[in-house]
DNA sequence: GGAAAAAGTCTACACCGTGTCGATTTTTAT
DNA sequence: ATAAAAATCGACACGGTGTAGACTTTTTCC
């Protein structure tokens, strides 16, 4: 095999350890789908991780940080695709994309999602992650009702006050619907694009 | 004193246990308004109680079961104000009223909100209270969409798909803010009364 | 290829909160 | 006044968390 010694990655091989992490990280998101956070034990963690709770904790301090860092893992993945994502400037088109978007990410990550949106008022460090990824798409709706013709200023009835309504909508419709199936997400994103559009008032 | 002892109420006196039971469920209120769910303990209540762990036992068999107590006393409330609220045919006025309505019981009782919001998906007994009360609120918004000429129907862009996409807005947004301040509830609550007439088709 | 260092792992333990039990005291009804 | 019912308490057992120190494996470097 070609052994380009040069600068390549700061990292010629694999610790380990990252094996294990990621172990760890995919058995905690395997483990929430299927039991949730409070009846997931630190143990359960470790033993499909294969490692006892002593060794688990020499990658992670806690349970929360455990899951703390299966959400940032999650919400990157999320900032990495919204990122490459070519902005269209046609807003029926724009709407349309980010909620197939929208659907998509609740489709293979949704128990990482709800626990994620459960666990933010009580881990502060998930909180912030949350907050962040919540004022993206604040500033996505925003920018889109205001090329669609909404006054911008963050007045109840102006652009960013409207935005903010319409996030929490997409997110708590989301967290309930993709508990049922992925049809009802479906039914679900349709119709919170309908309201989306109805409020950019690009339905009469 | 007047000794009525003809069939009067079927208690004649109050139990010492109902003042007690009561004295528990406020101190629950109180710690869950400054201390969070998660940080609550049950010897913190009976503390507060002026009993100790034991006693608290005695009247309830866990820490959940006293938030679920404490949960349908506050939605009991709220289903009392809105049986009694009249009914007006005019959308317009109804949606403000339910508003209003809502306001106020957020100010009042914001954290018991916000936990039985929590705990809906772990603790059964107070996602079966919440559904309850959100199936209520659906129905409502389902009629005045109807009645302000939304079509009836479940698809998505029709009234009954519509009306709880508005309520999980109305909850999410609510539920963020009540924790910054009344002001923030009141401008909220605006965006909100916006978007839901914009929806009903009240506001071209 | 072999030692030293770093990384990883394990078992045992101490702590804390929960919920149970049986004995005891207080309240209530007659 | 007294017996039954209601209420309270302290002590205990259990389970999950997080820590400590000894031990083993992997990686690095010459």
């Amino acid at each position: 095999m070609p052994g380009h010694h040069s600068a390549r990655s700061r990292r010629t091989t694999e610790r380990k350890g990252d094996v294990r992490e990621r172990a760890i990280l995919d058995t905690c998101e395997a483990l929430l789908a299927h039991k949730g956070y409070d009846a997931m034990t630190v143990g359960d963690i470790a033993q499909g991780a294969g490692i006892t709770r002593g060794a688990l904790y020499f990658y992670f301090g806690s349970k929360q940080e455990v899951v703390t860092a299966l959400v940032a893992r999650t919400v990157e993945h999320l900032w990495e695709r919204s990122r490459v994502t070519a902005q269209t400037d046609e807003p029926r088109q724009a709407i349309a994309a980010a909620m197939q978007r929208t659907v998509e990410l609740w489709n293979e990550h949704g128990p990482v999602m709800r626990t994620a949106i459960d666990l933010s008022l009580t881990v502060p460090e998930i909180g912030e992650l949350w907050k962040h990824t919540a004022d993206l798409f604040i500033a996505a709706i925003t920018a889109v009702l205001e090329r669609a013709g909404v006054q911008a200023g963050a007045a109840p009835d102006q652009a960013s006050a409207m935005a903010r309504a319409l996030c929490w909508m997409i997110e708590r419709t989301f967290y309930h619907a993709s508990q049922e199936s992925r049809e009802k997400l479906q039914e679900a994103s349709a119709t919170c694009e309908h309201i989306w559009l109805t409020s950019a008032g690009l339905i009469t």
